[in-house]
DNA sequence: AACTAATACTTTTTT
DNA sequence: AGTATTAGTT
């Protein structure tokens, strides 16, 4: 042990010992491989970039380069060196996601779990973790709440209410958003330009910000934009502090710096003015948050921020084919505000990138759904597939088209777990339970199951606790003692009281899950949903239930909420084999054998939104998109789009996208005359494969029939349920078939329905609200 | 206070 | 077209 204390400024010998593994030091384990091991299995470029540790550094990683083996290796590294200790190298990423992966690959790369890396995290994560060390700095209580967009805006609308703005004429969901906006370019309210004030209430935006920060402080709460700009005031106004984090971080690495906004570029300047060894990685090139306060110039502005910085490109990349890198290169080469990087490959051209037109978006869907179950009777793996949107409501055409043909698929992105309303709904139960004087929690539930206590009743408590100042947890616990009341609304609201006294009074002797359990059955909130029965009912059901699951993982119920807002998200359930159906945004950091662009059509792609209001760079930022979509491909990638949209209700004709024709000719397939199929009325289309040979053998038929329970052969797989967001969307009927026309049956997805014709295991359903669909018999349960 | 009818809204998403 | 919120009614 102490020999290799001792030897950590060195090299390990090679024959170092593999004692201890569960109780030495990371560096230490780190140490014992020999450090070629890690190294040789990068190419030049990567090295350098691993190897250059002092001084600011950006490293261009052009998609599909390695990045984030760089930025993984890297640390272990700094770690095999003994340059630095765990606890003093700064590791910030956008998502928990990213996070969660980099820790994991630093871990398999020393050898072992990176319990050691207390500053490796979202920039969110790291900057609370640094506001509780010095809340009372930044005019907080270290217990300090962080508030959900919901929250927020509900905080907003009183605020407006107070100051008697008409609500219809300037929404609060505006505000917010130019709160927002400002506190990502590290502007307080003092700091907001005049003219930006007078886009919200003749010009009272500036003072409705600076009340919105003083509520803030006032409910000890802070909002995501916060947890920068008030760190960021942390250490601009106290010098010391800085200095001691200038010190503690002897390392900084910054994941995607092409998407931070300049509130996070200024909090990053302060920490690397202390050392100076701060190491970028980003590209240009996938700069698609724009909109959302990321600022490009910061990652084209580095030499200048940084002086003496060093610039290494890595631009090998190991993804994707020939084809497909050279018409993302060939695309995004029109861009013009970019560093330049020319991808490259090794590999093989591959297949060229395929370009077919459609009529409508229904064929798209068709079309994509008939090219996967080719792939699949080619043996494709379904996870390997991915569909990538532009726009959510693109979704809908290819969820219909493959619950029809009973494709299993998985949306990611969507609502994230911890914003769905029964989770919130049932954290908020949770927060007033341990603090009652949780305003905007108290005020979320206070009704919910209805219990009588609605605007009325909450206006007088809202009287109360103003004229009192107080909580206004503790202003109906004063209410309840007068007249004020009609008795019943008094009553529930006692009871409420009484009962939230109760839980609090549990939170000691009870286990931490238990007590979740029997607060949302007490409070009747689990019970409201199983008195409704919607299609959506019994998912919120199954997520209160993984809630608690979830909870399992923390020791108590402070320590789960402290993570709820921050940490907790969507869990994407890997193993089951599903095509993936998501948004290009959230498709950035993937990556997919065979990737599906549909919707390249001008106005859609390229955004009329965006080109209407940031021209030019909007463009650009599109064509970042665009680019982003291709280059998630590893060996296939086919564009469509379609001639006409039913966007909101109207028939709307596009063309095609421009980006379509940037794309360099020679990489480029046009598929013609597939355009026969999938004409006609579209009920028909599975009935005319019936004499289509292969019918039988499509794997929408051979998985339907494997999932019969009955007549089906033993060794058929069985297909897992269909989820859709991480919800059971259709489990097989138990007991068989034996639908009979004219049913009532219920299915997860489209609700309640009657049986209009049976073909095979193939139902055709008149939905009540969902009109009429093409379902598989598996996918309905009688009622 | 709860229900129903009318009206507005619809890019992308993290924390 | 569809939903989500709001205003008006019971």
């Amino acid at each position: 042990m102490s020999k290799i204390r001792a030897a950590k400024a060195a090299l390990p010998p090679p024959e170092c010992e593999e004692e201890n593994a569960e109780t030495a030091p990371i560096s230490a384990r780190a140490m014992r491989r020999p450090a070629a091991h890690y190294l040789e299995a990068l190419n030049p470029e990567q090295r350098e970039a691993v190897e250059t540790l002092d001084g600011p550094l950006l490293v261009l990683a052009g998609a599909g380069t390695g990045k984030t083996r760089v930025l993984t290796t890297r640390i272990a590294h700094i770690l095999s060196l003994g340059r630095a200790r765990p606890s003093q190298i700064l590791a910030v990423t956008f998502t928990n996601k990213a996070a969660r992966e980099m820790k994991h690959r630093v871990g398999e790369l020393i050898g072992g779990v990176v319990e050691g890396m207390p500053w490796l995290g979202t920039f969110h994560a790291i900057g609370v973790k640094i506001m509780r060390r010095h809340a009372e700095l930044v005019d907080l209580k270290p217990s300090f709440t962080v508030l959900d967009t919901d929250d927020q805006i509900r905080l907003i609308k009183q605020l407006l209410q107070a100051e008697n703005i008409d609500e219809k004429r300037w929404p609060a969901r505006l505000l917010a958003a130019m709160i927002d906006g400002w506190k990502n370019r590290g502007l307080r309210p003092e700091r907001v330009p005049e003219g930006e004030s007078f886009a919200f209430a003749n010009g009272r935006a500036r003072d409705l910000y600076a009340a919105y920060q003083r509520r803030l402080k006032e409910l000890n709460a802070a909002d995501f934009g916060d947890l920068l700009l008030e760190n960021l005031r942390l250490f601009q106004e106290h010098q010391d502090v800085l200095e001691k984090y200038q010190q503690r971080f002897l390392f900084m690495l910054v994941d995607e710096y092409q998407d931070t906004n300049v509130a996070q570029y200024l909090w990053l300047r302060l920490l690397a003015q202390g050392n100076g060894n701060i190491c970028c990685v980003g590209d240009d090139d996938q700069s698609i948050y724009g909109w959302r306060g990321a600022e490009v110039d910061n990652i084209l502005r580095f030499e200048t921020d940084f002086p003496g910085a060093r610039i290494i490109r890595l631009e090998r990349n190991y993804r994707s084919t020939g084809h497909i890198l050279a018409a993302a290169s060939g695309l995004i080469a029109h861009n013009k505000g970019r560093l330049g990087k020319t991808l490259r490959t090794d590999g093989s051209e591959g297949e060229k990138v395929t370009v077919e037109g459609c009529c409508d978006d229904e064929e798209e869907a068709r079309v994509i759904g008939e090219d996967i179950e080719q792939l699949q009777r080619q043996g494709h793996v379904l996870g390997e597939i991915a569909i990538l949107v532009r726009a959510s409501f693109q979704m809908r055409a290819f969820e219909d088209r493959f619950i029809t043909l009973g494709l299993p698929y998985r949306v990611i992105g969507g609502p994230r777990f911890y914003e769905r309303q029964e989770i919130r709904d049932a954290t908020a139960y949770f927060d007033v339970t341990l603090n009652p004087a949780n305003d905007l929690k108290f005020e979320r539930i206070i009704n919910t199951p209805r219990r009588g206590l609605g605007e009325a009743t909450l206006k007088s408590l809202h009287q109360l606790a103003r004229a009192q100042s107080v909580p206004l947890f503790q202003a109906a616990r004063l209410m309840i003692e007068t007249e004020e009341l009609k008795p019943r609304p008094r009553k529930s609201l006692a009871d409420l009281i009484a009962a939230f006294d109760r839980w609090r009074g549990l939170i000691d002797t009870m286990g931490h899950t238990e007590l979740a359990e029997l607060i949302l059955d007490e409070s009747g909130y689990t019970g409201m949903w199983q008195a409704e029965r919607s299609p959506q009912a019994q998912s919120k059901l199954e997520n209160l239930k993984e809630l608690i699951r979830f909870m399992e993982e923390f020791d108590t119920l402070a320590g789960f909420l402290e993570h709820v807002a921050l940490v907790m998200d969507a869990q994407t359930e890997e193993g089951a084999d599903r095509v993936n159906l998501m948004t290009l945004h959230s498709a950035k950091g993937l990556e997919f054998d065979t990737v599906f662009l549909p919707g390249w059509d001008e106005g859609l792609l390229p955004h009329q939104r965006s080109l209407d209001e940031s021209g030019t760079a909007g463009l650009e930022e599109e064509r970042r998109l665009a680019h982003v979509g291709l280059t998630r491909a590893r060996k296939f990638a086919k564009i469509t789009f379609a001639q006409n949209r039913r966007n909101h209700g109207m028939w709307q004709t596009a063309l095609p996208s421009r980006f379509i024709d940037e794309l360099p000719i020679d990489h480029v397939e046009v598929a013609e005359d597939k355009g026969l199929r999938g004409y006609g009325p579209s009920r028909f289309d599975s009935a005319e494969n019936v004499f289509a040979d292969g019918f039988y053998e499509t794997p929408g038929w051979q998985r339907a029939r494997a999932n019969r329970p009955r007549g089906s052969s033993p060794s058929a797989p069985r297909r897992e349920p269909l989820t859709i967001e991480g919800t059971l969307v259709a489990a097989s009927t138990a007991d068989g078939a034996g639908l009979a026309i004219g049913e009532r049956i219920f299915h997860q997805k489209f609700g309640y329905g009657r049986i209009a014709q049976i073909d095979g295991n193939k139902l055709t359903v008149d939905f009540d609200k969902a009109g009429q669909k093409k379902v598989v018999d598996s996918f309905v349960e009688r009622v």
